[in-house]
DNA sequence: GTCCCTAGCTTGTTTGGACAAGTTCTGTGC
DNA sequence: GCACAGAACTTGTCCAAACAAGCTAGGGAC
């Protein structure tokens, strides 16, 4: 059973989403909203704090809530996984294993996953299609003590995430991105049939499981013009403490 | 003056940056978080709060809250103004208006500011350099209830989002965006000192005010290997998702 | 020695109250 | 008609308490 605050947070973004709290409109306020859920209006701040967070709505002390957008900026669990967020989007996904072999950790790659310099990594060259497109290049690198959970998968896994996920109970929660644009190389350019010099997005990413222990490090480039990130920043608390 | 569980947030933020608290070592509990401060655990949850949505330390039900990293991500300042994420980061910001000219919106751009077609809008062009050398180009749209504020400002004026604050008490507060990567045009590659064809990272947002009014429109296109966009999310913080 | 299970600790959820800080609207005085 | 003061409302901060849910280490059974 969820939490009562994110039983009412479904609720307001139900409403939001289906338009019966149009964008520009105010939410009612907290004490009337915690009258109508029967709550304290703590419960109500939890609730109305998730959709902050999801960029929904946004608030200034005095003035009521508004809200602001319609469309709900996915929460991360999607980003991690390119296959989940694919075939949510109605498209089909495929994935190919086009390398991999065990090695060991450089300097740089041993620093990013919390390794010493020289332990075991499994090294994983991944091409991914959607509809039949190829349209993303993995390069991967695993922490030694995931490398037996990763080999065993087959080597045309939709999506490892959720392999790993459901053969290991492994979730990964939080993750370090950088974002730039690189020019192809030749063998990107083979694999993703681009020019060679041509613009490519390239997502850097490190994924640690809840606990916070690094499990991998991945240098992941897209094809232009068929991936797009879009970042809603409205974060709650970060955003509007003005500077002094 | 800051409230109280802010100034606790900054001094845990110091401990971990500091090395004091260093990467993987758990946080004192609540408890003895609150005994030292003299608050209430709320308190201090909303202080572990702020770290949370930073990205800085994780935490599991049950057990210790764990330091994730050490470095914050800049996520919010730098999708708000690239002059204020520069000089943080110690580089010389200068910026320069091409081009500048009021206009009617098209349909796609009306759509975005909240406008019907038609709508006066300001277009400017706009060319930064980080240390001396070319690394943005910016295409801007403001809304037309904008136009004589940004007319107003220098042709060489650096942070615009600053100017808008200083004048007009304007809050840039709430941004979406979109991030991709494409070739270079011809006008791009002259500007930018690029060859034709080679890849930028382009950006482009929307930016609205606190009462969400959206204020302008924005396609920003990055030099390859001069900026790159670091993202952290951690759960309830910024989220980020790919899509078409 | 090894395994399991529980006691105690830690974080998560919720309540209800109080005051501070900021906004909006109303009405009065000019 | 307009400007300004204030009342009423709304969100932000903080407190003290209770119980639920999940984790960890240590002790007892085998």
């Amino acid at each position: 059973m969820h939490p009562r605050y994110a039983r009412i947070a479904d609720e307001l973004r139900a409403a939001i989403l289906g338009g019966e709290l149009p964008v520009g409109a105010p939410l009612p306020s907290e004490t009337v909203l915690a009258a109508r859920h029967k709550v304290a209006r703590g419960t109500i701040r939890q609730a109305v704090a998730v959709l902050t967070a999801e960029g929904l709505v946004g608030s200034r002390q005095g003035a009521r809530r508004i809200v602001l957008g319609r469309e709900r900026s996915q929460n991360f669990a999607v980003l991690h996984s390119f296959a989940e967020w694919a075939r949510a989007a109605g498209h089909e996904v495929t994935g190919q294993v086009i390398g991999q072999r065990r090695r060991t950790a450089g300097a740089a790659e041993a620093a990013r996953l919390g390794l010493a310099a020289g332990d075991p990594v499994l090294q994983v060259l991944r091409l991914r299609r959607l509809d039949g497109v190829a349209v993303l290049l993995e390069r991967t690198v695993y922490a030694g003590w995931l490398a037996p959970s990763v080999e065993r998968l087959p080597a045309d896994c939709d999506s490892v995430t959720r392999a790993l996920y459901e053969s290991q109970g492994l979730v990964f929660a939080y993750g370090e991105h950088l974002i730039d644009a690189v020019a192809a190389g030749t063998e990107d350019a083979r694999l993703l049939g681009v020019r060679r010099g041509g613009p490519l997005l390239r997502q850097r990413r490190v994924t640690t499981t809840r606990e916070g222990r690094p499990a991998e490090w991945s240098d992941d480039r897209y094809r232009a013009g068929s991936v797009t990130f879009a970042i809603r920043n409205a974060a709650g608390a970060l955003a509007v403490h003005p500077r002094d």
